[in-house]
DNA sequence: TATTCTAAACAACAGATGTTGCCTAATTTA
DNA sequence: TAAATTAGGCAACATCTGTTGTTTAGAATA
């Protein structure tokens, strides 16, 4: 993670921001194999070098750039501050339901390798909250395997979902998906 | 999937053999990334335009070479010619924790976009057969959601496991995680 | 304001990528 | 066995990568 952005050296936030906003605008226009480091240089009017000042390889700025999104969606939707009820895992399942199939027609070409590259930064942010939300519960029980198995299926079924040809509204796939992950975790309500 | 090996000019079957061996003994010795294509080639002395001839690159051969080894496993333990069972779960769990800790484990860097790109593979042939057991029983109701819950969480689980510091035996693991994962198939029984 | 610090520009580097066209040698087939 | 087919070797290409050393210009601090 990045340093926050608060008191950074306005040349560093300004060239961030050039960065970050030529990358997303890129993955609106192609995939993200075929992006280079240079395409985004080239749009964000900076040396290629200085791109390299800030992040190792496009790879940490696909990184950088999910989970900036997602975080983004769960503060909204303001997940960040409470704790595991059936409501709020319901909630959950639908923010990143929303935001996979958002990504996923957001971007030119979704392809197999930009899914496997973004769906770790994702996980790990959901098995955070999750872990966070069960120990609010004040369980003696270590969370480790139940937070586990819950951010997999909850991404899994994000992912089928997004996948689907014919897709019922969100809301109603959630409904049907909500008890498989629900099962494991009811222990902690 | 490339096509089976029966039937196949004998120099491709040569060639492709002698990439994969190669493949497979630098992954042994240093991370996928750093590995290139000229280091297979060299290695498997034959000219790096014909490996283009035979894998578009080298995530397709990651691809290729992972699914082959996972595929071996599961037949190994004739998990293919099944149908679902508790046990018969057990002993994929079991199957999927010991492949992924053994990849882990024999790859000299099994960084995270290595993992990334393996778990699509991996999860895909896991899902096939899960679908394939479950249709087995003559169920009316459709199986993409639960055999879908059932694949993320089954990976999850034996990633999770292969990144524990103090790991129990796989067994014990299992016989932990495996109502998990079993509590949403077991309507299928 | 003057000084210090440091981000960004620029140029150049060795190495890797994916692709091409031409040639040869092995294999399949008729 | 002879002819047709096709895999692989080879060389060259434009492009991208990650890195380095130097210079310039903007920001922070005294």
């Amino acid at each position: 993670m990045l340093p926050k952005e608060e008191k950074l050296d306005p040349r560093v936030k300004r060239t961030r921001g050039l960065i970050l906003r030529s990358f997303e605008d890129l993955l609106a226009e192609k995939g993200f194999e075929s992006i280079s480091v240079q395409d985004v240089t080239d749009k964000a009017e900076i040396n290629r070098a200085t791109f390299y000042a800030h992040f190792p390889d496009k790879y940490a700025l696909l990184d950088y750039s999910i989970s900036q999104m997602f975080m983004n969606e769960i503060e909204k939707r303001t997940l960040n501050v409470c704790s595991y009820s059936t409501d709020n895992l319901r909630n959950l399942i639908l923010a990143v339901v929303e935001f996979i199939s958002r990504l996923h027609s957001d971007c030119a070409q979704p392809h197999q390798q930009f899914e496997a590259l973004t769906e770790g930064t994702i996980k790990n942010i959901l098995f955070e909250l999750l872990s966070h939300w069960l120990k609010q519960t004040g369980t003696k029980i270590s969370t480790d395997i139940p937070a586990t198995v819950a951010t997999w299926a909850i991404y899994g079924l994000a992912s089928h979902y997004s996948h689907l040809k014919k897709r019922p509204s969100p809301e109603k796939f959630v409904d049907e998906a909500l008890p498989l992950v629900a099962v494991n975790l009811e222990q902690f309500a």
